[in-house]
DNA sequence: GGATGTGAATGTCTTCACAGCT
DNA sequence: AGCTGTGAAGACATTCACATCC
């Protein structure tokens, strides 16, 4: 018998490496679908995906059973299951702290928006920036930071400001309920517990490759 | 007796989460050196690092011993060691496959130069994008990427281009001798064994966050 | 027959705890 | 006395291998 277990029994031990992968069997099932393709097994998935197949089908199984023995996953079913487990069924509301560049890369990524997140809110300090107009929002002074948070709803923000100023957005962000964060700032910020926080670190992926070219030969 | 492990007798079991924790160890280093501190504890850089000082130390330990008992370690020292063993004594020669928002975003990225990675071309298959002048860089059409890596004996590609164009970049990069990649595009890329592939993947990240979110309760 | 789902075995990473220097 | 360096223990993650079901 076929049963989806709730996130509530779910959650609890489901590591970062098995989400990540999620995400990444989800990709590749988007890609089987725009192929037309209606059956995927944990093998190819495995193989597209650079993993094993025993260890999709342990990844999926945290989460329920979602295959028929002999053939495999139906695409677009596995698709909505993992989407269902992501929380990717609905829109996010999203806000951006930071008009840098690389704030301004973000707003127009459209994979973001391709996914469901949708940037609804742009904050600078910097007098300059404040008032400019990205695509479809202004870039608002951050001392509105905490009340346009609250009258969007904002349930993930983005930081894109320098390390030294990243941790007292932080701080504030949390204050405002807010508790999801991606951080791009190249410093290790602290959240409360309940709070969560990702990391996007381009020099530390950056050292990662230097330590691997000189720990060769 | 304070004896350095070389890497080739180091090499072959450094897991990629101890390479990131030396990574935000040297990044705090670099603090405490501005504030003029002298001296560190492995439960100082644990407490700043987010992890436990027996971690930092285990860390620590796979390179040789660069402490000393009862005190903990020589900042300056510490730091040096770290820089060698990340292979950050010197400038590594970088090239960015791609000129759109994010290759913008990177090719002025500050945090890249203070560590000494240096964007020594910058690549696009765009006609409009090519001739441009992106800071000290011309725009280079793709068609030159083989000729331009061999003759600045470019050591690091940052891939830069959407999903579907990545894979062929990446191809040819490796083929042109290239060992270390930093790929910013939403797809798994294969590459050979040998060569460093870390990749950046901002919608991935989103989606941790959503999944913790809408895991709660 | 063929591929899933899953306990058991294995492998890897982290934490403990303490001997050994300074 | 204090803090490092490190084997040994423990926790966690991956892989194996096979019973189970379509």
């Amino acid at each position: 018998m076929k049963k989806t277990r709730s996130p509530v029994e779910s959650r609890g031990k489901i590591s970062e490496s098995t989400v990540r992968r999620l995400s990444s069997y989800l990709r590749l099932l988007h890609e089987a679908e725009a192929r037309g393709q209606e059956t995927i097994s944990s093998e190819e998935l495995a193989e597209r995906g650079g993993t094993t197949s025993a260890q999709v089908r342990k990844d999926l199984s945290f989460f329920g059973s979602f295959g028929k023995r002999g053939l495999g996953y139906s695409v677009p079913e596995l698709l909505r299951e993992i989407e269902g487990i992501l929380g990717l069924h609905r829109r996010w509301r999203v806000a951006l702290v930071g008009a840098g560049k690389i704030g301004s890369a973000l707003i127009s990524y459209r994979n973001f928006q391709r996914r469901g997140f949708e940037i609804q809110a742009v904050f600078d300090s910097d007098r300059e920036k404040v008032g400019q107009v990205w695509g479809s929002q202004i870039i608002l002074p951050d001392e509105e930071l905490e009340r346009v948070l609250a009258e969007n709803q904002i349930e993930i923000v983005i930081v894109a400001v320098p390390g030294d100023a990243a941790q007292k957005v932080v701080d504030r962000v949390v204050r405002a309920g807010v508790r999801a964060i991606l951080n791009f700032a190249p410093v290790r910020l602290r959240v409360p517990d309940g709070v969560a926080l990702r990391n996007v670190d381009m020099v530390m992926e950056m050292e990662g490759l230097t330590f691997a070219l000189s720990s060769r030969e």
